[in-house]
DNA sequence: CTCGTGCATGGGT
DNA sequence: GACCCATGCACGA
C-alpha cells in the first residue's frame, strides 16, 4: 500500500508544513487506503496518540468517553479508531471498550441497514458493552475509507479482512513480518509475550498492553509483530488457519489486535458462545476477489464467510446449508422457520432471491438457503467449490462469489495460476504472485494447510461425498494436507543457511547435517552437473522466462531466481538471452525426463501445469521444513518445528525458511556461512554422485529381483528406507495402489528408513501419532504439491535429484525405487491413499513409523 | 414414480 | 456430552 502524499514534500499535516523526511513517516490511514506521511515530528505526536490533542483542540467534534472521560476527537479521521459508538449515545474510547469487551460477538449485519428490527432478539445475550462496541464499529469505519482498511473491524470481519489486506498493503517485505518489524529484543519479547496470552487465554490482558496507548493504532508499523506473533497458536491449533501473517495496515492494528487474538485463540479458548465462525468458513479473498466483486465501484466488501460446497449443497435439491455461525452472524435474524427472502447479489451484478430460512434441529437451527439451485447452476458450481458471502457497505448487499475447487486451491496456493473466480479466468495478478501475498507469508514460516491444498484433496473430497457420503465428513483441515516426499537431497538442495548463523555440524544415520539456530533459507533446486571440462555446474531455471542457465555449483540461490540474478554470466543475465542448454542436454541431465515434456514447457511457458509446477516448488520449498508444522500438537511451540522434534531442536527440519531473506552472498563471498554452505554443497554432490551410481546399479539388481521380491530382500535394500521392511508382501509390490484400511500393519515399519533420514523420527511421540492423524493426511495431501513440483523438476529438465518421475510408467523398478528413495515428512493415512498415484505407494507404505 | 419439503440421524468436532 | 451439519428419509403432492 503506497502512502499518501509521497508527492508532496511537506507533512501531511495541515497544520504543521514542515518538510517530511527523506523517509516520512506513516501517519492515519487515509480514506483512499494510503498514508497520511507525515514529518518527524508530527508522527512522533500522533504514534504517542497526541495528534488531535495538539493539533485539533479547537476543531469540532470532541467528545467524552463515557467511561474514563477522556477527550477524544470523533471528528476526525485521526482519531476515529480510537473510539467506538455506545448505544445509548455517547462514545467510548478504545481502551475502555477493550476493557469491557473482548469476547465479543459480531452482529455484523449492519444495524443501518435492513432487517434492523430483528437484531435484539439475536443479540439478547450479549452485554450491552459488546454490543455497543461492536455496534459502533459499523458507521466509523464503513465511512473512513473506500476499502477494507477500516479501523474498527469486527472479529470476524477482521479475519475476513486480513487476507486481503495482507495481499494488498504494502509491498514488499510482508513476509515474515515479524523479523522485519520486530527488530529489537524487547519487541520480539513483547511478541511473545502476547503469543503467550493467546495461548493461555489471557488474551485479555495482551490486547490491552497493545491499546495501551490508546492512539489508535499508532503504532501498528511497530507493533506488526504482535500481530504477527499470533499466529503460530493458531497454526498450531487450527490447521485451517488462514495462510496470512496479520500484517495488519496502521489502522486496524490497535483495534484489531484483540480481535485477531480472539480468533487465533479460538481454538484453544471455548470457541462455542464466542460467536467464533470455524476457521472452515473463513473467507480468504483475494485481492482479485474482492475486485471482482467491487466491481469499479467505492464500495466497502466485507468478506463474510464461505462455505465448500457439499454434495448435498449442490445436489438437485437446491438448498445451501448455512453454517450457523455464519447465518446467524452474518445473515438477518430469523424467528420463524419459513424465515425471508434474501437477495444475494453475484460477482457479475446479478441478482438472485434465497430463501434464507431455518429448520429446527436439535433444539438448534440449521440454516439453510432454499433455491439456490439456478444459482449455483449458473455459476456452474459442484460440490468441492467454494461459494464466498460477502457484503458491500453501504448498501449492504449481499454479495456471493464462488471459488471453483480446481482453483480454489490455486487461489489459496496463489501463485501465477490461472484461476476462475467468480466465473472470471485469470491469470493471478502480479499482487497475488507478488512477495506480498499470501504464499509469501506462509514462507515466513506459516502455513496454513490450504496453502498446498491440492487438486487431488478436492477430487478426493468430492469423490468421497459422492461415492462414500456416509463416510468422512468433507474437512478441508483434514484433507486439504498435503504430503511431502522429497529426497533428503532435495531437502537439503532446497535449504541454504541463514546468513548469520553458522551452523553445527550433526551427523544422522551417517548423515552430516548441519543444524542452525536460525532458519535457513530456502533456496530454489538445481540440477548439479559437471560441464564438458569437469567442472562442477549446476543448473538452474529462470522462473520467468524458464530457460536454464549454467552457474557454479556452489552458488547460492533464492528461492526464486530469474535471470537478472544470474550475476555469473552476464551475457544470460537476461530472459533475452538464449538458453544454453539443448533439449537434448537437459534430456541428459535428467534421464528419465519425458522429452515432450521438456519440450512442451520451454515451447509454452505459460503453461499451466508449468505454472503450477513452480507453485509447487515454492509450495514444496515451504512445506518442505515447514509442513507438518500445522499439525502441530497445541502442546509444541510455535508455528514450523516438526511435529516430532521437541522445541528447540534446531535440525533443518524444525527450522523455518524465510526463503530468500536476508543478504544475499556473493559467489566471492568467504564469510563462514558461505564457505560452510559451499563445502556442503561440495559434500552433497559427491554423495549425489555416489547415491546416483549406487542407484543405478540397485535398480539393476531390482529389476532383476522384481520378478520374485521378497520381504527379506526389500529389507535389505537399503535403496528402499521407505519399504514397509515389516509387512511387505508381492502384493503390495505390485499393487501399489492397493492399500486399504484393513490392512492396520501396513503401517508399520520396523526401520523406515535406512540410510536415509526419517525426518519423521521424534521417538517421545512415536506411539501418539497415529497411522489417521493429521499429520498423516497432511502428509498425504502434500502429494499434489509435491508432484507438481517434481514433475515440473523432471518435465522441464528435471533435477539430478528429483528422483520421482510421475511420468513415467509406474510399477518399474527405477520408478518404484526411486519412489522409494524419500523421505516422507508425516505419517501414513491409509485412507488417502486410495486416490494415489500407483506410483506413489510404495515409499509411503513404509514411511510410517511404527505406530504400535 | 418423481420431486419437494421438513425433519431425523449420526459422524465429526 | 453438546453442538454442528451433511445427509438420509418419510411423507405428501
Amino acid at each position: 500500500m503506497s502512502s499518501a502524499s509521497s508527492s508532496s514534500k511537506v507533512c501531511y499535516n495541515l497544520d504543521c508544513k514542515e518538510l517530511k523526511s527523506e523517509r516520512p513517516r506513516k501517519g492515519w490511514r487515509l480514506r483512499t487506503g494510503e498514508y497520511a506521511e507525515l514529518c518527524d515530528r508530527c508522527a512522533s505526536i500522533y504514534e504517542e496518540g497526541r495528534f488531535c490533542e495538539t493539533f485539533h483542540v479547537t476543531a469540532n467534534g470532541w467528545r467524552c468517553c463515557e467511561t474514563c472521560g477522556k477527550q477524544v476527537h470523533c471528528g476526525c479521521i485521526v482519531s476515529s479508531h480510537v473510539f467506538t459508538l455506545l448505544d445509548p449515545g455517547g462514545i467510548e474510547c478504545m481502551k475502555c471498550a477493550r476493557k469491557n469487551v473482548l469476547w465479543t460477538s459480531n452482529p455484523a449485519w449492519p444495524t443501518s441497514l435492513c432487517f434492523n428490527s430483528l437484531l435484539p432478539e439475536r443479540l439478547k445475550d450479549l452485554s450491552v458493552k459488546s454490543w455497543s462496541h461492536l455496534a459502533g464499529s459499523g458507521p466509523v469505519p464503513w465511512r473512513q475509507a473506500p476499502s477494507l482498511f477500516n479501523s474498527s473491524i469486527p472479529p470476524q470481519e477482521l479475519q475476513s479482512r486480513v487476507p486481503y489486506e495482507v495481499d494488498i498493503s504494502s509491498g514488499t517485505n510482508k513476509l515474515n513480518g515479524s523479523e522485519r518489524l520486530s527488530s529489537s529484543p524487547l519487541e520480539k519479547k513483547k511478541t511473545d509475550d502476547f503469543s503467550e496470552s493467546l495461548m493461555n487465554g489471557s488474551l485479555k490482558l495482551g490486547a490491552r498492553e497493545i491499546l495501551e496507548n490508546g492512539n489508535a493504532g499508532i503504532k501498528c508499523e511497530e507493533s506488526h509483530s504482535s500481530c504477527l506473533s499470533q499466529q503460530p497458536p493458531s497454526i498450531k491449533e487450527d490447521p485451517s488457519t488462514p495462510k496470512f501473517s496479520l500484517t495488519v495496515p496502521h489502522a486496524s492494528s490497535n483495534e484489531t489486535n484483540g480481535q485477531i487474538g480472539v480468533r487465533n485463540g479460538r481454538p484453544r479458548v471455548d470457541a462455542r458462545g464466542r460467536n467464533h465462525l470455524l476457521s472452515r468458513y473463513w473467507p480468504r479473498f483475494t485481492h482479485q476477489e474482492l475486485q471482482q466483486i467491487s466491481g469499479d465501484s467505492n464500495s466497502v466488501i466485507t468478506p463474510l464467510f464461505e462455505k465448500m460446497l457439499s454434495a448435498s449443497d449442490a445436489g438437485r435439491i437446491g438448498r445451501l446449508v448455512l453454517p450457523k455461525k455464519c447465518a446467524e452472524a452474518y445473515f438477518p435474524s430469523i424467528s420463524q422457520p419459513e424465515g425471508l427472502p434474501l437477495k444475494v447479489q453475484d460477482a457479475k451484478g446479478k441478482e438472485w432471491i434465497f430463501q434464507f430460512r431455518f429448520w429446527p434441529n436439535n433444539n438448534s437451527r440449521m440454516y439453510v438457503l432454499e433455491g439456490v439451485t439456478p444459482c449455483i447452476q449458473a455459476m456452474q458450481l459442484q460440490a468441492g467449490d467454494i461459494v464466498t458471502f460477502s457484503r458491500l457497505e453501504p448498501e449492504g448487499k449481499l454479495v456471493m462469489g464462488f471459488r471453483k475447487a480446481s482453483t480454489a486451491q490455486s487461489s489459496d496456493q496463489d501463485n501465477e495460476t490461472v484461476k476462475t473466480v467468480n466465473g472470471v479466468s485469470t491469470h493471478g495478478d502480479a499482487e497475488l504472485a507478488d512477495p506480498s501475498s499470501w504464499y509469501k507469508v506462509d514462507k515466513s514460516g506459516y502455513i496454513a494447510k490450504e496453502v498446498i491444498g491440492g487438486k487431488s484433496s478436492i477430487t478426493r473430497k468430492r469423490k468421497s461425498s459422492t461415492l462414500r457420503p456416509k463416510s468422512k465428513r468433507l474437512r478441508i483441515e483434514n484433507e486439504d494436507l498435503i504430503e511431502l516426499k522429497l529426497t533428503w537431497e532435495e531437502a537439503q538442495g532446497l535449504l541454504r543457511p541463514s546468513p548469520n548463523h553458522a551452523p553445527s555440524i550433526v551427523v544422522i544415520e551417517g548423515f552430516e547435517f548441519e543444524e542452525y539456530e536460525d532458519a535457513p533459507i530456502l533456496g530454489k533446486p538445481s540440477i548439479f552437473a559437471t560441464s564438458n571440462v569437469g567442472e562442477k555446474i549446476q543448473w538452474v531455471q529462470c522462473e520467468d522466462c524458464f530457460k536454464w542457465r549454467k552457474l557454479p555449483a556452489n552458488a547460492l540461490l533464492p528461492s526464486r531466481w530469474t535471470c537478472t540474478d544470474n550475476s555469473w554470466d552476464p551475457e544470460r543475465s537476461l530472459c533475452s538471452a538464449a538458453q544454453e542448454l539443448t533439449a537434448e542436454q537437459l534430456e541428459d541431465l535428467l534421464p528419465h525426463c519425458n522429452l515432450a515434456a521438456t519440450k512442451k514447457l520451454k515451447a509454452t511457458k505459460q503453461d499451466l501445469d508449468n505454472v503450477e509446477a513452480l507453485e509447487g516448488l515454492d509450495t514444496l520449498a515451504n512445506l518442505a521444513i515447514l509442513g507438518e508444522g500445522e499439525s502441530l500438537p497445541a502442546s509444541s511451540q510455535a508455528t514450523t518445528k516438526h511435529p516430532r522434534h521437541r522445541p528447540g531442536c534446531s535440525c533443518i527440519v524444525c527450522i523455518q525458511p524465510p526463503s530468500g531473506k536476508g543478504p544475499k552472498h556473493k559467489q566471492t563471498c568467504t564469510c563462514n556461512v558461505c564457505l560452510t554452505v559451499k563445502r556442503r554443497f561440495r559434500t552433497l554432490m559427491l554423495r549425489r554422485e555416489k547415491k546416483q551410481s549406487e542407484k543405478e546399479a540397485e535398480t539393476t539388481r531390482k529389476k532383476q529381483q522384481q520378478q520374485l521380491p521378497s520381504p527379506e530382500k526389500l529389507q535389505d535394500d537399503d535403496s528402499l528406507p521407505c519399504s514397509n521392511t515389516g509387512n511387505n508382501s508381492p502384493k503390495h509390490i505390485r499393487e501399489v495402489n492397493d492399500v486399504s484400511d484393513d490392512e492396520p500393519n501396513r503401517m508399520k515399519s520396523s526401520s523406515p528408513f535406512k540410510g536415509q533420514i526419517d525426518l519423521n523420527i521424534q521417538p517421545e511421540r512415536e506411539e501418539e501419532l497415529s497411522p489417521g492423524s493429521d499429520s498423516g493426511s497432511m502428509m498425504k495431501s502434500l502429494q499434489d504439491a509435491t508432484d507438481r513440483y517434481r514433475q515440473k523438476l523432471s518435465s522441464s529438465g528435471g533435477s539430478g535429484n528429483s528422483s520421482g518421475n510421475q511420468s513415467q510408467p509406474s510399477g518399474d523398478g527405477p520408478g518404484g525405487e526411486k519412489l522409494n528413495n524419500l523421505v516422507t515428512l508425516g505419517n501414513h493415512h491409509s485412507d488417502a491413499e486410495e486416490d494415489l498415484p500407483a506410483t506413489l505407494s510404495l515409499k509411503s507404505s513404509g514411511s510410517t513409523p511404527a505406530t504400535g
